[in-house]
DNA sequence: GCCAACGTTGGC
DNA sequence: GCCAACGTTGGC
């Protein structure tokens, strides 16, 4: 089983939100690499909900890959604004899966505190410049991330 | 609101 | 295939 962490900003879709909604399609991603993270993701797969663009970016809490990728409605969408005019339905271009809530964290993590563990440095959301809003997490870190909650 | 970093687009 | 222009992300 793998791990992966997901931004998203919690003006527009919070972990609150998630617990109230139980589960929800991961629709918008229009990046190559997330897309593709999203299509190796399997059924069960833990997910760290991270709070990006906001007051504290941080993770927090976790959700589990319910349903495993098929194509993202909103690309035929003309009203939507994940309208992608590029792609088919023959073809489609973007993918999404469903997460389920499972919890919140006691508290959230920041990402401050993130930066600052050198047990944390490998990954891409330390990084700077790095905008990538799917990615792995792998066992180690995610147990460490854990541990610090 | 600013702006650095980065991905994508499209002219050539 | 190069690369400038542009749009977006996301921390601050």
């Amino acid at each position: 089983m793998n791990h992966w962490l997901m931004k998203s900003e919690p003006d527009a879709f919070s972990i609150d939100d998630l617990r109230r909604r139980k589960q929800e399609p991961w629709d918008g991603v229009r990046n190559y690499q997330a897309r593709n993270y999203m299509r190796a993701m399997r059924a069960g797969d833990k997910v760290f909900f991270y709070h990006s663009n906001c007051a504290e970016p941080g993770i927090a809490g976790i959700a589990e890959v319910a349903v495993e990728a098929y194509p993202d409605p909103s690309q035929f969408d003309p009203g939507s604004k994940y309208f992608d005019p590029a792609s088919s339905r023959d073809a489609p271009r973007w993918s999404l899966v469903e997460v389920r809530f499972v919890r919140k964290l006691r508290r959230t993590i920041a990402l401050k505190e993130l930066q600052a563990d050198p047990a944390l440095a490998a990954m891409p959301l330390v990084r700077k410049g790095n905008r990538l809003s799917v990615m792995p997490v792998d066992a180690a870190e995610w147990a460490h991330v854990l541990s610090l909650e």
